[in-house]
DNA sequence: GGTCGTTATATTTGGTCGGAAATAACGATA
DNA sequence: TATCGTTATTTCCGACCAAATATAACGACC
């Protein structure tokens, strides 16, 4: 068994699975860019999925993650939200404490 | 953000090898059964599908960790390998490390 | 009023995945 | 030799998913 590597994933979820770090690197897109299409461009990811996890965001979770508005100066844009803001800084520390859970693991891999 | 759970997953992984709960699970219902037909109906999945699984593992790993027999008595047969044995044991314990891991986490969740 | 860049949304298209089914091979056993 | 239940493998088909495409609405600004 050496050579293997220890990986996975983690995410917050109510019913159905719905933060993760897919969404967190968008939320931090959004918040780098100001704009849903710039976010989505710089992640290789079509302005149509990229969307849709901010519409899901907005609507699962109890207040919305991403204010967005349409025209105005630029055309319009998106910003992140406080309640955004809480689940970005929650969800970094949470993936760095499994970070280094993965990183305890690999250590002890057997031979 | 009261009422979120924390869930996850885990694997082993080396380049294109994988290792997840999936399979480990497959591997139980063959270790139980002796059959990967059986196991896949107990898992409500396909012969094909679980075939494919149990064919990727056995090619990707170094040594098979199912053994498979055709014919004879019953028809035929699949028993888990030493070597299957081994990564059964390892991933549960790491499972359960992981498990733990999660439920820590649950306490954190932020109101 | 026309342009611009964005959000918002529906429709179409294409590729992939898995299930279903069919078939063969196998070896014990009767 | 015929039967049986399993492994092994291919082919076909439908479902789903995501990308691409198309279009509309919006508001600032010239």
């Amino acid at each position: 068994m050496v050579g293997l590597r220890i990986n996975g994933r983690i995410w917050l979820e109510a019913q159905d699975r719905f933060f993760g770090i897919g969404r967190m690197e968008l939320l931090e897109g959004i918040q780098r860019t100001g704009s849903i299409n710039q976010a989505a461009k710089a992640m290789k990811m079509s302005y149509k999925r990229a969307w849709e996890l901010v519409h899901s965001m907005n609507t699962q979770a109890d207040a919305p993650l991403v204010s967005t508005q349409t025209g105005g100066e630029k055309g319009g844009g998106a910003v992140v939200t406080e309640e955004g803001l809480k689940y970005l800084t929650y969800y970094r520390g949470l993936q760095e404490r499994f970070q280094q859970f993965l990183a305890e693991e690999n250590k002890k891999v057997p031979a």
